[in-house]
DNA sequence: AATTGTTTAACCTTGG
DNA sequence: CCAAGGTTAAACAATT
């Protein structure tokens, strides 16, 4: 769990821009993405320089949300309250500061027009997800996996939620995809860890963790296959290409997952490091939901 | 009506 | 210096 910031800067303006502010934000937050007024909400709590000027600074942080690729937009139709999406960072992103400067980065993140479109598709996917599952069950049963009111940074803790319901409510196999997926190393998203270079023991593991990976994502898939029909046949798409995965082949990773129209489940199954975790948690209830009530059938694909 | 999001455009700042 | 990154302003659409 990200440990809080400490370092104040009274009325002086605290040196980061906005993306460094904003990230901050997301990544301190429990499940890595938030709502627009959580990012201001956070930024005036740790800096209170920005508790003046609102208007001004509050249309520069949007712009930059909508300016900069690093900033993805997730819909929120899992629940009706709140308005306006969430904000997560692109996975991709995360090496942005890697010069130490949470000032001015070395050079702006920026996706592909054909990758832009794949993550749109998926998003328009989640959205219908959610659309229809909320229309299956307006009464939730799994409320807890919602994400309203849950995105304190302050009080909240990854590990409050059980983000895995019980085995046995579970279709055979799904648990084991969920279970399976990889927690990411922490690294709090403070000054000291952005600038701190990476130790050679932590890159000998990360070796070690992506060879691990491979097998696990082999693992992993051959759960997949054997939950969903659907799967089985669009999967034989893109296997070829899952040895190469862990070398990072983004585009090829995105080209085949878009052939198998299953959103973000197939980074997961083809991407270990994919850092979407949430997105895909947020997912996997909606898919939950609907397997449920098409009793395995799953049409909607 | 207020909030959220998109876009354009000018200007400022920084690193190479 | 200058190109790229960052900030600010502003108009406007969309959503709730």
């Amino acid at each position: 769990m990200p440990r809080p910031l400490k370092v104040t800067y009274g009325d002086q303006k605290p040196p980061y821009s906005y993306i460094s502010l904003t990230a901050m934000a997301i990544m301190h937050s429990p499940h890595k993405m938030l709502p627009l007024s959580e990012i201001y909400r956070f930024i005036m709590d740790k800096f209170p320089y920005y508790r003046n000027n609102m208007q001004k600074w509050q249309n520069s942080l949007r712009h930059n949300l909508s300016f900069n690729d690093c900033f993805i937009k997730v819909p929120r139709n899992i629940s009706k309250a709140g308005k306006g999406s969430y904000w997560t960072l692109h996975p991709k992103a995360l090496g942005m500061f890697e010069n130490g400067s949470l000032l001015r980065r070395r050079k702006r993140f920026r996706v592909k027009q054909l990758e832009k479109d794949l993550i749109n598709s998926d998003l328009a996917a989640i959205s219908a997800y959610s659309a229809a599952a909320a229309q299956i069950n307006s009464t939730d049963p799994h409320a807890e996996w919602n994400l309203t009111n849950d995105n304190d940074y302050r009080t909240s803790t990854l590990k409050q939620k059980q983000y895995y319901v019980e085995p046995a409510t579970v279709p055979l196999g799904v648990t084991d995809l969920v279970d399976s997926i990889p927690v990411r190393p922490k690294r709090a998203f403070t000054i000291e860890s952005l600038i701190a270079p990476e130790t050679s023991s932590g890159m000998a593991r990360s070796a070690v963790h992506d060879a691990r990976s491979i097998a696990q994502a082999a693992h992993r898939k051959q759960v997949f296959l054997n939950t969903s029909s659907r799967c089985v046949e669009a999967i034989p798409d893109v296997g070829s290409t899952t040895a190469n995965l862990a070398q990072s082949n983004f585009n090829q990773l995105m080209t085949a997952h878009h052939q198998t129209h299953l959103p973000l489940i197939t980074h997961y199954l083809y991407n270990p490091q994919h850092t979407l975790n949430t997105m895909y948690i947020y997912q996997h209830k909606q898919l939950h939901d609907l397997r449920n009530h098409f009793n395995g059938s799953l049409s909607i694909f």
